[in-house]
DNA sequence: CGGTGGATTCTCT
DNA sequence: GAGAATCCACCGA
């Protein structure tokens, strides 16, 4: 990967975070396309991030994470919910980027269906999995060719705010989530 | 080899 | 605002 909208996957994952804000994460399954907006991440560091899954060390569920930039990697959160991450690297650093909210940008019939109710799509990191039809069967995927993709959105003019990472009690001090401020993101408190 | 708790969400009060 | 639902990787024994 060395050009096109994937080469802002390159960098220190603080920085890396906040820009994939705007882009578009695109995912079809038997014909149905779904897409949404990126508007809130967090970004998790590898072995020197006590949050993160990678603090200690390759296992079995966080494998996807210490692959190449552009590395898709999805656990189960909670034992029910999917959660879905895009790796930044470099390949080894195990360093990714928690997709937690986005705008409903395509087939939001099939997010509705998928999802159970028509509203509040992807406005969670485990709504906007289930809306998407992601799960554990597309970790370790590349969001360059794989089934889920992550392209160049629509021209972001939003203000990033940065906040500390939600439902985390290690390293409060790193601000590392990041919201695209000013968009309807409904009633998300935090 | 069993207990534990989490990068969550929904429903009910 | 609180509690339940529900799985499995990880840790301690």
């Amino acid at each position: 990967m060395s050009r096109g909208p994937l080469a802002r996957l390159s960098g220190p994952v603080p920085e890396v975070a906040p820009a994939l804000l705007g882009m578009r994460l695109r995912t079809r399954f038997g014909g149905e396309a779904t897409a949404v907006v990126v508007t809130e991440v967090e970004a998790y560091g590898g072995a020197d991030d006590p949050a993160s899954h990678a603090h200690r060390g390759p296992t079995r569920r966080n494998a996807a994470m210490f692959g190449p930039p552009g590395t898709l990697y999805v656990y189960r959160s909670y034992g029910l919910h999917w959660c879905l991450n895009v790796v930044t690297g470099p390949e080894g650093s195990a360093a990714a980027v928690l997709i937690r909210g986005g705008i409903p940008a395509e087939g939001e019939a099939v997010m509705a269906r998928r999802r159970g109710r028509p509203d509040h799509l992807c406005d969670g990191p485990g709504k906007l999995a289930q809306a998407l039809g992601v799960t554990g069967e597309h970790d370790g995927t590349s969001v360059d060719d794989g089934p889920v993709r992550l392209s160049e959105g629509p021209a972001a003019g939003g203000v990033v705010r940065a906040t500390p990472r939600v439902g985390v009690g290690r390293a409060v001090e790193r601000p590392w989530r990041f919201v695209l401020e000013g968009e309807p993101l409904s009633d998300r408190r935090r």
